[in-house]
RNA sequence: GGGCGAGUAGCUCAGUUGGUUAGAGCGCCUGCCUUACACGCAGGAUGUCGGGGGUUCGAGUCCCUCCUCGCCCACCA
């Protein structure tokens, strides 16, 4: 063999960057990303389908951490079912993401000293697209070099014609439905973005409040009697206009229907009934502000009344529609927080703020800015979600749908049960255009799939709503509309939907996979995936999550660049149990990642070996080796790599359900993909590394038949090693797998990322044999290891150990040489140990493994050492029987301290006696 | 306020239907540059499995309770 050429192919040290770049490149090349309708079975091909459309990064983001989790998780799934033989396709694609695109933009506005509104809706527009064009998709470059093998070629863009088409058909279907109206009410609104937002943009965030209470002269009842009102938010107040009591409450029972003034506004308000109150609660009254609260609104809509906008869009103190001048000039402009203060204090002067207390509660954030939204009451777009949600419910809870871990299902039943309309207008610009045209002529209102210039009905000028909708509309069309809806004879929506396995963070379960869910029955009444797979969040050492905006972020690129985007998608997968977070360490990427690296390492250490040793020239195949050819360690490892594969595929479970819903006991198995990933390591490194390649070292050398058989099984396992590992490792992988000899050309495939997935047998009994026997011989290198170390015996230094066999003399015998090899050691077999003083071993068939000293220790020395040991447990065991035979102890100590001592007693008594037999050994008598 | 999850070695986590001596990676200790690998090899230490109670021949695993964290949801002003 010419090793000197092949060992130069593969440098002393794994270089992943020289590598990958160019792997990628071939593979792209080759076009094996590239997924086929016609091949799918259900377009009459003969594979089966197996789909991922990955969750659209937003347009202008850079790839972080989460991308690089969640994304490798994909591919793993879609690489393995490609080498399983499904036609695999993963959906690409980016999401033009409504606010967070347009708050850039208007950032960089703001940094010019402009604003959105000096450009105007139509040149904000298009700078928004020049700079999407100039900066948008970077994240899709970045996945390439961690190794995704997406389908470059149907790139989707949430903004694209294609798509955007297929936003108006929905819009357009579900308002034909009558499942999309236009409706007045109080929604949220982010003073900041400018914007409603639905019900899921607003979460709760708790803060330390205060509970104001205020009290409101009653009109027409003498002296100065006043209700008191409790309330978080003083500034609504100038929006009043009633005050309200619980109905049954006996304290306001007759002052109901009187009226108060408000202060500050001067207007006089009713006192009103109504069952929204908790008399509980403050002083059981509440001032009714229905254009600044949905509770209120409410009752402002059963009591009929006056629904005032005291504030400006952008939070400022404004007299609104209906307002009248309730705001005085003085507030008129301020912003809220600021009038609250101000209110508070000229309420405070007039002697009408009674007092203030601490008050812990909820309040809504805008998800983009985090400002704390405004209830505001206003015109907008909703979908009427519970129809909607019957279906998606259904699926789920029937197994058509599973989601893991199992838990989020709970989250996700709860979520839909009590699910509400969805407010879909965003009064942005950078977005789809709600597809609504109003007449200014006759007031018509026209929804329409095209864009409409004049009124259908008069004739007259049209102008189009002004509103976009909700990024989130655009993406939960996601897997119907990257597949070529609302063309219902597309190829790829008949070849590839239903798409099988969603995977993203639980963040977005409620904004996005549910909704999809609905989507899917909606409108291609089918699910959209039947596997949801929740994956945890990239944390910090100290659990906070990752963020570039809070410095502990890791660049992947980075970890890529150092290590290898092999390592990093090791580290990833290995380090991640199902639905579990994962922890690294943004200041020591090293440390963070030495299980990938070191594992890669480890690989092209192996390929070294491989290389050097087995060389290129075909190999025997291992299918044709008779059994009598093979050794114990043939058979051993040839058994654990078929153990391997099946404990590989438990992990990996079923890809999808067999007849459509998925059966109980498969429903919660399988995406183990932390196991997986371990399974394959420990083959890999402690059974194929640590023992098997040790074995081969001496046969492979020597030449002839043995030679040939050490070399065709060594290959093999290797192979397939290499493919059960290439999912998650594809770059080194894919890089040694070239390299190996094949019995025949034929067998080596182009890629490895095409090849055969290992199939697994059922373990022979044969086998199971083999590898029991084997197992014992690994157990008597232990042995000699062990005592070797126990004694400090040198290296280099032969010793002569014997094995007193019980029941496995032939075993023993007939690899005392294999043995002796691997504990660097002549063994013997039921012979006798030459020498005096011996260290012994039992192993678990009973036979002893015992190893003379004489001449490689200090015998007198050891035996001094060891008799002292015994001597000193001997004593204190002594002392300690003492105490557990003394009545004061036993009958005042506590009977837990009483049963450790015991215990403690049965352990030193154990180890007294396997001291005695030691010293016996060693020192004789 | 409602619901859910977690607490196992210094750190991050596995522990499948309760079953011998509770595991892995990283870290730590000892000895080794043994002709694939010091990003390595060999050997080793470390756990009242959050506390308490219960069921059982047997509990990390099942039940109750308490404590501590975390997540999701929620119109008490």
């Amino acid at each position: 063999m010419s090793t000197t050429q092949e060992l130069r192919e593969l440098p002393t040290q794994y270089e992943p960057g020289q590598i990958e770049r160019a792997i990628y490149q071939r593979w792209v090349e080759a076009g094996i990303f590239a997924a086929e309708e016609k091949r799918s079975r259900r377009n009459g091909g003969d594979r089966e389908p197996f789909v991922i459309v990955m969750p659209p990064p937003n347009v202008t983001a850079v790839l972080h951490m989460g991308h690089g989790l969640n994304n490798t998780v994909q591919d793993v799934l879609v690489r393995w079912r490609r080498m399983v033989g499904d036609e695999a396709l993963w959906v690409p694609g980016t999401d033009h993401a409504g606010i967070a695109t347009q708050n850039i933009v208007e950032k960089q506005l703001a940094a010019e000293g402009k604003s959105r509104s000096d450009l105007g809706r139509e040149a904000f527009v298009e700078r928004t697209i020049a700079f999407v064009e100039e900066t948008g998709g970077e994240i899709l470059r970045q996945l390439r070099a961690i190794g995704a093998s997406a389908d470059w070629n149907r790139t989707a863009y949430t903004l694209s014609p294609e798509l955007s088409r297929a936003v108006r058909e929905a819009f357009v279907q579900l308002y034909e439905r009558g499942l999309i109206y236009r409706g007045h009410r109080v929604i949220h609104w982010c003073p900041r973005c400018l914007t409603s937002l639905s019900d899921e943009e607003a979460p709760h965030g708790e803060e330390a409040g205060k509970l104001y209470h205020i009290s409101y002269p009653i009109v027409g009842v003498k002296d100065d009697a006043s209700l008191t009102v409790a309330t978080t938010r003083p500034e609504t107040m100038l929006g009043d206009v009633a005050l309200a009591v619980h109905p049954g409450d006996e304290r306001y029972k007759k002052l109901v229907g009187k009226s108060v003034i408000l202060p500050i506004a001067n207007v006089e308000i009713p006192i009103i009934a109504d069952e929204y109150v908790d008399p509980a609660f403050g002083t059981g009254v509440v001032k009714i502000t229905p254009a600044h609260d949905p509770n209120d609104f409410e009752v402002g809509m059963r009591h009929k009344l006056p629904m005032p906008v005291i504030m400006a869009p952008d939070g400022t103190m404004a007299n609104g529609t209906d307002a009248g001048s309730r705001v005085p000039p003085q507030l008129v402009g301020v912003d809220r927080f600021e009038a609250r203060e101000r209110i508070v204090k000229s309420l405070e002067k007039s002697g009408r703020l009674i007092k203030v207390e601490p008050h812990q509660h909820a309040i809504r954030h805008c998800y983009r800015c985090d400002t704390v939204v405004e209830p505001r009451l206003s015109d907008q777009w909703f979908v009427k979600m519970e129809p909607l949600a019957k279906p998606a419910l259904a699926a789920v809870r029937d197994g058509t749908i599973r989601i893991l871990p199992e838990r989020w299902e709970a989250v996700y039943v709860n979520w839909l049960e009590n699910i509400r309309d969805w407010n879909i207008s965003r009064q942005l610009w950078w977005g789809h255009r709600i597809p609504v045209w109003y007449c200014d002529k006759c007031d018509k209102q026209i929804v329409s799939r095209t864009d409409v210039t004049a009124c259908d009905k008069c004739g007259g000028a049209v102008r189009q709503d002004e509103d976009v909708l909700d990024t989130w509309f655009s993406s939960w069309l996601f897997p119907i509309s990257t597949l070529g809806w609302p063309d219902k004879s597309s190829a790829a929506l008949a070849a590839f939907y239903p798409t099988d396995d969603l995977i993203t963070a639980p963040e977005i379960l409620f904004f996005w996979v549910s909704r999809m869910i609905m989507a899917g029955y909606a409108f291609m009444d089918a699910p959209p995936f039947h596997t949801v797979y929740l994956h945890g969040t990239v944390r910090d050492t100290d659990h906070v999550k990752m963020s570039k905006s809070l410095g502990n972020g890791i660049d992947p690129l980075d970890v890529v660049e150092k290590y290898g985007a092999d390592a990093l998608r090791y580290t990833v997968i290995a380090g991640m149990g199902m639905g579990a977070d994962l922890m690294l360490d943004h200041r020591d990427l090293e440390r963070s990642f030495a299980p990938g690296r070191n594992f890669a390492t480890k690989l092209w250490n192996i390929g070294r070996f491989l290389l050097a040793n087995v060389g290129l020239s075909p190999v025997r195949s291992v299918d044709e080796l008779r059994d009598d050819e093979l050794t114990l360690a043939d058979r051993w490892i040839l058994g654990r790599l078929n153990a391997t594969i099946l404990e590989v595929d438990v992990a990996l479970g079923s890809a999808r359900p067999e007849k459509g819903k998925w059966r109980p006991e498969e429903r919660y198995s399988g995406m183990r993909l932390s196991e997986y990933a371990e399974a394959a390591r420990r083959f890999i490194w402690n059974d194929v590394a640590d023992w098997y390649l040790e074995t081969t070292k001496g046969r492979i050398g020597a030449g002839g038949g043995d030679s040939e058989v050490a070399r065709a099984v060594l290959t093999r396992v290797f192979d397939h090693a290499l493919r059960l590992l290439h999912p998650i490792m594809p770059f080194i992988t894919e890089t040694l797998w070239q390299r190996l000899p094949f019995a025949v050309a034929t067998d080596r495939g182009e890629f490895l990322a095409i090849a055969p997935w290992p199939i697994p047998h059922p373990l022979s009994a044969e086998e199971r044999d083999a590898m029991a026997r084997f197992d014992l011989v690994r157990e008597a290198v232990g042995a000699v290891r062990q005592i070797r170390s126990d004694y400090a015996i040198p290296p280099g230094k032969s010793v002569d150990a014997a094995i007193q066999s019980r029941a496995n003399s032939a075993v023993f015998a007939q690899h005392s040489a294999l043995i002796g090899q691997l504990a660097r050691s002549t063994v013997k077999v039921d012979g006798s140990p030459s020498g005096a003083g011996a260290a012994h071993s039992v192993l678990s068939d009973g036979s002893e493994v015992i190893v003379p000293l004489e001449g490689l220790v200090d015998l007198s020395r050891e035996c001094g050492k060891l008799r002292g040991e015994l001597e000193q447990l001997e004593k204190q065991l002594q002392s300690l029987s003492k105490r557990l035979q003394n009545e004061g102890f036993i009958g005042r100590a506590p009977a837990t301290v009483i049963e450790s001592e015991r215990k403690k007693e049965a352990e030193w008594t154990k180890r007294r006696e396997q001291l005695a037999e030691k010293v016996k050994m060693l020192c004789g008598g």
